[in-house]
DNA sequence: TTCTTTGTTCCGGA
DNA sequence: GTCCGGAACAAAGA
């Protein structure tokens, strides 16, 4: 009999999600030793190297944090830093028992365990695996002398949560670009951590059409771009955080984001505002899946 | 076989 | 020199 638990998150990780896995991670592993680690395929995004798992074990986990979409754990020396990509995913579980291990084992019916590459065996009585069906997710260990210098991190804009991020900031960014809107939302030098979806749905509630050219939007619409992306990714952590609370060996817990979801994926459906007589349509902007109704969002 | 999905990077044109 | 958009890339499933 197996006492095993999972927590992960089965949605795209964008911000809210690395923070959910920050949050859930910090509360059960920080301050824990690796005691072994197994690699299954090293061959993710950058290609493991051969002396990861030599840099890790018997190293303790200082602290973990997360900048824009990175997770990044740190241990005495060194740093690891983790980008799930777009299916990857961590499973916190139970490691009393050998099975565990193997690559034939479901932890969670939604993750297929031939994805499973990467486990790190903890002395708390936990273990971490990292499954990823895409595998474009990474992991990368710096020498911590070398923060300053780590060129993902350095090319980030302003977190959304940041003080730093007001309307000064944001109206001088939007007002000198030429592109459209979305793409703005989507550059992560200007501000970090949206994602596609997120960038839907924050257009969606701000009435904003995604192709409109930065330099036409008036100082309302600006104001409330601002307001709705903090609105929104407040939104998508606090219920990410109540759903992974009680999120055990089970799929279909309710709670995700996902669920609330107002315009991505919901092609040809009808506008949600109560008012609006609209449907969504979708288009495809820089090659991503762009969601917005026709007839509020101008 | 082709299309889709994502974040990131690269390249050509303006 | 800079900005912008499109394409490429990673892998796998439908």
């Amino acid at each position: 009999m197996l006492s095993f638990f999972t927590i992960c998150i089965l949605v795209m990780p964008e911000l809210p999600e690395i923070e959910i896995v920050k949050r859930s991670l910090f509360k059960m592993i920080n301050k824990a030793k690796i005691t072994d680690i197994k690699i299954n395929n090293k061959n993710l995004r950058y290609k493991i190297d051969h002396s990861f798992s030599k840099y890790l074990i018997n190293e303790k986990i200082l602290n973990i944090s997360r900048r824009s979409k990175y997770l990044i754990f740190y241990f005495k020396k060194r740093l690891l830093m983790v980008h799930l990509g777009m299916s990857g995913k961590l499973l916190l579980i139970r490691n009393d028992d050998k099975k565990i291990f193997k690559t034939s084992f479901y932890y969670d019916t939604n993750v297929i365990p031939k994805h499973n590459h990467i486990f790190f065996k903890l002395d708390n009585g936990y273990a971490l695996v990292y499954n990823d069906v895409r595998r474009f997710g990474f992991f990368k260990i710096y020498n911590t002398k070398h923060f300053s210098k780590i060129t993902f991190l350095n090319k980030l804009g302003l977190e959304p949560f940041s003080k730093k991020l007001d309307l000064k900031y944001f109206k001088h960014f939007i007002r000198k670009k030429k592109k459209n809107i979305k793409n703005l939302l989507m550059d992560q030098s200007f501000i970090c951590g949206l994602g596609n979806i997120y960038v839907n749905e924050v257009l969606f509630l701000s009435e904003i059409n995604p192709t409109k050219s930065c330099v036409k939007l008036n100082d309302n619409e600006i104001k409330g771009l601002l307001l709705n992306i903090k609105k929104i990714l407040r939104f998508a952590i606090s219920k990410g955080g109540s759903s992974l609370r009680d999120f055990q060996n089970a799929s279909g817990k309710k709670g995700y984001f996902q669920e609330y979801f107002r315009v991505y994926g919901k092609i040809n459906k009808k506008c949600s505002r109560i008012s609006c007589k609209g449907k969504i349509r979708k288009i495809v902007i820089s090659n991503r899946s762009t969601f917005y109704c026709s007839h509020c969002q101008f």
